[in-house]
RNA sequence: CGCGGAGUGGAGCAGUUGGUAGCUCGUCGGGCUCAUAACCCGAAGGUCGUUGGUUCAAGUCCAGCCUCCGCAACCA
């Protein structure tokens, strides 16, 4: 009997650096899918990998020193591991470096050439030197560079482009009749609204300001677009190629579901539909675009220095541990947030109290009053039939969300019916049973409910967490997969042993504060060895007094104020300084400054700066300026 | 008027097509002792950011305003 397929596949990674929780995100989200639909009878092939060419990758292995592709074999295999640290199930790892994608993708290339999708022109438009960038006339800002304000050029660079307005009306019509295509609804109509309607210019798929990228066959001067290069993965990786694909390719194409992050949903829903229509192939299934892992409130990033990693968190407290937490705390619409407080939290109420707890006191109980073996009883007290119709409402939301991919109210779910369990031992006070030989009969029938309740729960989390899950299995001694209540006649238990062992908040959390205080005592180090000089360098830069006489906000900066100084030299000096968050204009006009007199001038949100005043960081968000008192304006400092 | 998101009991969040405001944690009180100082029950606590509108009825729809957060810009 041939399985109905199922093709999941996840983001690649940007091999620039190591993954960090919110992207591991991903690829568990991805993987819990993929092992419920094993579970439920599908043939499954869950792809993941790396994306690894473009300029970014580039400029970090030239500063280190090494080819860009001994930078991406390193990083490709890091992402790996952060991934089987995770305990995720993919079926294979590609990588964009890989000779038949790149082959496929060089090929795809050239069908869309060779048929008039992609056609070579020219970017005309304004070029803005310093920036490196192009913009169209519309884009300028006053006839000057919009990001910079400065002036710009007349230029023409060759490039290639891919036709979108021509399938645009075949993709509106696609998503609107697919009403499933994009989830959740917010980010399809954020689309529509955004870049659908007011209509898609053509893409340029080609660079050539850079090298690391697949070339363009014909045309060595120019490298493929990265994201052409990278959405491509999701069908070479299974073997397609335009001059003829493989079987695989046949047999699982179209993809079933793309998980990604909601930054990336334009790409997966306008341009890779867009290039899949071009290719003449049918359209993946449906793609989830999911909500982020906040730290605390804070977007993670490494100039915040906030980065979580998914491996050192299981390492720390298990794999299970943190795939729960993300799993029940990101929703499907709403970012989560994890905090260590909040996931130490987490761990103990949930894992520990109700599930572990649960599944320890119960086998405990059947161990102790029937030797471990209690059979299938006929009793229907209250309590017993609202245990088992508890059963069947957690399956049946279980099952809802689960189908539709709601993560979080899935695990809800399950914990939901854990909690009736415990109820259901307050209920029927086993203990209190076991004294009174008359009712040993119905004892056995309540642990045995109890037993049976937990298997269930034990198969229902087994996509979420799947070592602990076949801890529950293999503690109650049986693998039966049939969650309907009363499948299983007898049990014949196991040793109870604790799922996860409690953790004491406190002390974590100051063995946290602890390492996290060494790693900063490391810092200064570095910091110092970029930073010696020697005293001619120093007199390299020219530091002058000089008396702020006017200052006033830029108006489409926040950060920053424009400063008119009096140097000394008889002209005014105009500064741009990121200080507006800490200083008003009229705090600052009539005192003297520290300037760095011969620094390159810099335009900044159309503000010419010459120069720049010192000021100090006075803490974590503070800044305070460097003032003199009694200097003349102009007077050298040394 | 750059784009987008959010404002619900102390904290974190649910609230689908408008019909008596729920959950988790925390707090207080009680119960139980099988179990990982775990488990169960009960209570206190919210005019659902603000103003106006539609409606028999609005947290839920509409308009304006306020505040916060991302992105973008940018920290000379």
């Amino acid at each position: 009997m041939d399985n109905k397929k199922f093709y999941i596949t996840t983001a690649i990674a940007y091999a620039s650096s190591k993954p960090h929780i919110g992207n591991a995100y991903d690829i568990v989200l991805a993987d819990m899918i993929a092992r419920y639909k094993r579970s439920k009878g599908f043939d499954v092939y869950f792809m993941t990998g790396s994306d690894e060419h473009g300029q970014k990758i580039e400029e970090k292995a030239k500063l280190q020193g090494i080819s860009p592709k001994e930078y991406v074999d390193a990083a490709a295999e890091q992402i790996q591991s952060v991934w089987k640290s995770m305990n995720t199930t993919f079926d294979k790892f590609i990588r964009t470096t890989d000779a038949d994608h790149e082959a496929a993708v060089s090929a795809i290339f050239k069908k869309l050439y060779n048929q008039g999708d992609i056609y070579k022109s020219e970017y005309e438009g304004k070029y803005c030197v310093p920036c490196e960038s192009f913009f169209t006339a519309s884009q300028l800002v006053d006839g000057k560079c919009p990001d910079c304000g400065r002036d710009v050029s007349d230029a023409k660079e060759e490039a290639y482009f891919l036709k979108l307005g021509k399938y645009q009306d075949a993709l509106m019509k696609h998503i609107e009749e697919n009403p499933d295509f994009i989830k959740p609804e917010s980010r399809k109509n954020e689309m529509i609204n955004n870049f659908l309607k007011p209509g898609l210019s053509d893409l340029c798929v080609s660079r050539s300001s850079f090298k690391w990228g697949i070339p363009v066959e014909f045309d060595n001067k120019h490298v493929i677009y990265v994201w052409l290069d990278a959405l491509s993965n999701y069908i070479t990786g299974i073997g397609y190629n335009p001059d003829g694909s493989s079987e695989q390719y046949k047999k699982y194409w179209p993809a079933d579901l793309h998980v990604i992050g909601k930054d990336i949903v334009r790409f997966h829903t306008i341009y890779w539909p867009i290039i899949l229509m071009a290719l003449g192939e049918p359209l993946p299934k449906q793609v989830l675009g999911h909500p982020w892992v906040l730290v605390g409130e804070d977007k993670m990033s490494k100039s915040k220095g906030n980065t979580i990693y998914a491996d050192e968190l299981a390492a720390r407290f298990g794999t299970d541990a943190v795939r729960y937490y993300l799993l029940s705390e990101v929703s499907f619409t709403n970012d989560g947030s994890i905090t260590y407080e909040s996931f130490i939290n987490k761990f103990n109420t949930d894992l520990a109290n109700t599930y572990g707890n649960l599944v320890n006191r119960s086998i405990a109980m059947t161990n102790k009053y029937f030797g471990g073996k209690v059979s299938k009883k006929d009793y229907s007290n209250t309590c017993d039939t609202e245990l088992v119709e508890a059963v069947k409402t957690a399956v049946a939301d279980y099952t809802s969300a689960m189908d539709s991919y709601h993560n979080a109210d899935a695990c809800e779910a399950v914990l939901t019916l854990a909690k009736r369990c415990n109820k259901y031992i307050d209920e029927t006070m086993p203990w209190a049973l076991a004294k009174d030989e008359a009712k040993k009969d119905y004892l056995e029938g309540v642990l045995y409910n109890l037993l049976e309740a937990i298997r269930i729960v034990g198969i229902m989390l087994s996509p979420i967490v799947p070592e602990s899950a076949e801890k529950i299995a293999s503690q109650l001694n049986c693998d039966c997969k049939e969650t309907t209540f009363g499948a299983l006649d007898a049990f014949s238990v196991g040793e109870a042993s604790p799922l996860f062992a409690r953790l004491d908040a406190e002390k974590v959390l100051a063995e946290l504060a602890a390492e996290a205080e060494a790693a900063k005592k490391q810092e200064p180090e570095n910091v110092a060895k970029i930073s010696e000089i020697s005293i001619e360098d120093f007199c390299k830069v020219e530091l002058k007094s000089a008396l702020i006489k006017e200052c006033e906000p830029i108006k489409k900066a926040k950060k920053l104020l424009k400063l008119t100084l009096d140097d000394g030299s008889g002209k005014d000096r105009t500064v741009a300084s990121g200080i507006a968050n800490y200083y008003k204009p009229e705090d600052l006009i009539g005192k003297t400054v520290i300037v760095v007199a011969n620094l390159k001038p810099a335009t900044l949100c159309g503000v010419e700066s010459c120069g720049m005043i010192l000021a100090a960081d006075a803490g974590e968000n503070d800044v305070k300026v460097v003032f003199l008192e009694g200097v003349p304006a102009g007077a050298k400092i040394r």
